[in-house]
DNA sequence: AGTTAGTTCAAACGTTCGTTTTAATAATAA
DNA sequence: TTATTATTAAAACGAACGTTTGAACTAACT
């Protein structure tokens, strides 16, 4: 049961071996040599496959972000059209982004924890190709989600909705890929999503629990127009009154 | 007065270019070449009065965090001076603690917003010694903050907040670090951050505006006991009835 | 003046990087 | 079988990496 993929063709073993290594040591730190010497494959296997280092790297993410893609815009459909035309509660517009995520990192056949992390490490890496190379991948969904959110949330302005977008992926992305940076700032009470010993189905779950509300929060806050950072005095209380809500 | 600082000793210089560079490429991507060459000095200078690329980086982080910790500290222990011994309201201690990160992301002089995406970005690199030096840096600030954070919510699990603060810390990174990186995921429309014309003290104000009630949303949502994401049917809208709230 | 400590400089060190080459081997088709 | 193609193998490529060396220069003090 282990042993299903203990025969593994040489192109898929270097993809899952360098999922798992530029997620832990990132792409710029993480060598050639690294790659084939942990799939055990000849050097040069990886330019005769994939042609260079950062093909490899597309290749890597095109592979599970395909599923995801396709998952997520599906998801939408399917919300959209038993919606009948009529905008949809922002629970569940959020629940089909992120929620399509955190189950496929449940799913360790799609990648799991490990692609999740690499994902959300990946996406502040400051190296130019990559920056291109996912806003070709991503341009689409996101899209469709920031024009459902729009629909769903037709008081708030479009600008502070693509901020809240913003925030919200950032607070999804840390929580996957800082656990074990942050695991130390923050304690060691976290123990959940940073556990080796728990599975990624577990793990995900945990975290989307804890993930969805608040993100829910995070979006549905006051808006900003009355709150003025500079003075100390704001008060953003949930019992106090005047107070425009999103 | 734009050339205040023309003449800059090597040791300044370099640490100026490294935070800039670090900020662009990342550690591993910024090489030694690239730092004194921009900073127009010897290649050796950077070994001579730093040792080694590691301690430059370590040393333009202390420069600024020495300050940022230090004010941090001095926030938090104003308001509990203020409060005599009353647990502080959730909303003055994210005020304090990122207001004050923003403060500084819109001062010049302690770095502006280069140092705030540094910093950010940095957080995610999957470096051994990088990831240490943080918790190191970082162990005595967060560990205040989380108590006074319990003592200001005495009804959510230490836990819940510990996570939540984990989810609040990477909102904030990923506004400021992924600027240009999310630009582009979601669409032009937010013009403010990324917008070079404009400067760091009109940017972190427009980002503090915006991030913070997001925050406390976040941080102030309803616990997620009654939740499950499992199912697509849970109704989190702010009508819905039963539900414990933070 | 001479001495000393602090700093800058050009040049080179050995290592590792991603990639390429060329030959050997395995698999498939005629 | 032979011919052809696909894959693997070992070795080397030039370039770039972080670091070190030892001499040259500067400035201050005796």
């Amino acid at each position: 049961m282990s042993d299903i993929k203990i025969i593994q063709d040489t192109r898929e073993r270097i993809l899952d071996v360098a999922e798992r290594l530029f997620m832990e040591r990132g792409y710029e730190g993480t060598s050639m040599r690294m790659i084939t010497g942990a799939a055990e494959v000849n050097l040069a296997a990886v330019n005769y496959h994939f042609g260079s280092k950062e093909a490899l790297l597309r290749e890597v993410f095109r592979r599970r972000l395909a599923w995801l893609n396709h998952e997520r815009l599906q998801a939408l459909d399917e919300l959209e059209g038993q919606a009948n035309g009529a905008p949809l509660k922002p629970s569940l517009v959020l629940e089909a982004f992120f929620g399509t995520l955190l189950r496929m990192g449940g799913n360790e056949s799609l990648g799991g924890m490990t692609f999740l992390r690499l994902l959300g490490r990946t996406l502040t890496e400051p190296a130019e190709f990559i920056r291109t190379f996912f806003s070709g991948e991503y341009a689409e969904v996101i899209e469709r989600y920031k024009l459902a959110l729009i629909r769903a949330l037709p008081d708030v302005p479009r600008a502070e909705i693509v901020w809240r977008l913003h925030f919200m992926l950032g607070a999804m992305s840390y929580a996957i890929a800082g656990t074990d940076v942050l695991q130390v700032v923050t304690g060691c009470e976290l123990g959940d999503i940073s556990d080796a010993n728990v599975d990624d189905k577990v793990a995900a779950q945990r975290l989307a629990d804890r993930l969805m509300p608040f993100l829910l929060g995070g979006l549905r806050a006051p808006l900003p127009q009355f709150l003025d950072l500079s003075t100390q005095q704001q008060d953003a209380s949930p019992s106090s009154g005047k107070r425009k809500t999103a």
